[in-house]
DNA sequence: ACTATCCGGAGACACCCACTCCACTTAGAG
DNA sequence: CTCTAAGTGGAGTGGGTGTCTCCGGATAGT
């Protein structure tokens, strides 16, 4: 009945400990596995019991809120920090790389953005981001840079092809998504004289199949 | 224990009946659900028991390659047309248009290439794949249309990465990868003064994100 | 030393899927 | 028409996944 660490009566000390190693385990175990984890999974790399974690966290909704509001508010920072970069599309392309670079690292990350049921609690801080993503779009086609016939979707789209692209590589090789978001970023400006190089080596096709059987 | 239809006695009538409406359930299921779908619902879409799906096909994958030898032969029927047109860059285009618009009318063959477990009996058939699109890469090369840093690793990527925009945007948007694939295109061609127009409108805000919270 | 608080983790429950089994039905040969 | 091998449907089995509950036992902190 207690989940809010501030008002009401603290917590006992082990229960407070119990709950900064939750939030701690949730945060490795959504990064890696993504929102699709299970609480017990949380549970067991915590060294807690799944009872625990559900005394302090109603349902997984709500220990997903807890953790990702920071996460989000990490990436909108990002997002202004390209809105007032000098050169607005180097701007842009620095959004796109940490963006992605972000969502590699942590998978919940991208699953909260494109892949979860009801954000509710995020709404506010998602429609902040869109804005942010507005402008500097707007600012990279006024710069003559970003081909005029994109918008802010574009870029979300983007995005989430590259995540993809990154979860399908991933192991095997870390950086491709480098390479097709340099792809990408060809195919974004307006003019280009000859191929951008690409940052990453394709994958050799041996690998490319073994990829395409996943060992389920 | 009498799977095959030519040997030994021929299928009692009703069961031949059965059998063309088990393949054809499974052709549909397939192709709307990908190969996740599971044989009851197929048993189910063709009138008939589970048990009379598994007296005719031992297990899944039996079904599976029953189905989709003629699929894969008709996509590498479209790779040989496309190593054969007289401009390499058209020919490539059409064939990533092409592959990618079998992949979205059928999830199942998609499923196939990219993500599914023992395709030991496609071994073969990929590999013949496998070859054409390497000359139709080349070709493209050679021309001097297709910048020389990708091979036909990156061809199977931006594939897949089309066809996965087309699974997030259907059924709101449905042409929408044609839009990206212009992208990529633009990205992958060696020199251009000026964006190529773009096929297809980019979602709207609103339909990204209802897009972004499925209702699962 | 005592009690409110907290703990662990088995297990209830609700899904999903591949695949099996067998009492019943029926095609089709004679 | 009769008779039986072939065929059938679908409940059921087993194995998987995940969320969330319950309660006997441990323990912090007064």
């Amino acid at each position: 009945m207690n989940t809010d660490t501030t008002t009401s009566r603290p917590l006992r000390a082990d229960a407070e400990r119990n709950r900064r190693r939750i939030l701690a385990a949730a945060r490795e175990v959504f990064a890696r596995r993504g929102l699709d984890a299970g609480l017990d999974e949380i549970a067991k790399h915590a060294g807690v019991g799944t009872g625990t974690v559900y005394r302090r966290f109603p349902d997984k909704k709500a220990l997903v809120e807890a953790l990702f509001t920071e996460r989000l508010a990490d990436l909108t920072a990002t997002a202004h920090r390209a809105a007032g970069h000098p050169d607005p599309w180097a701007g842009l392309v620095e959004l796109l790389e940490s963006a992605v670079a972000m969502q590699i690292e942590d998978r919940g990350l991208k699953d909260l953005l494109f892949a979860y049921g009801d954000k509710g609690a995020f709404r506010e801080q998602l429609a902040v981001l869109q804005e942010v993503l507005r402008e500097v779009c707007a600012r990279a086609v006024a710069a003559g840079d970003l081909r005029p016939d994109v918008d802010l979707t574009d870029l979300a789209t983007v995005q989430l092809m590259t995540t993809q692209v990154a979860a399908f590589a991933e192991p095997e090789s870390p950086g491709l998504w480098r390479r097709y978001l340099g792809l990408m970023l060809d195919g974004l400006c307006t003019r280009r004289e000859s191929p951008t190089p690409l940052p990453h080596p394709p994958l050799d096709t041996l690998t490319f199949e073994r990829l395409c059987h996943p060992p389920r």
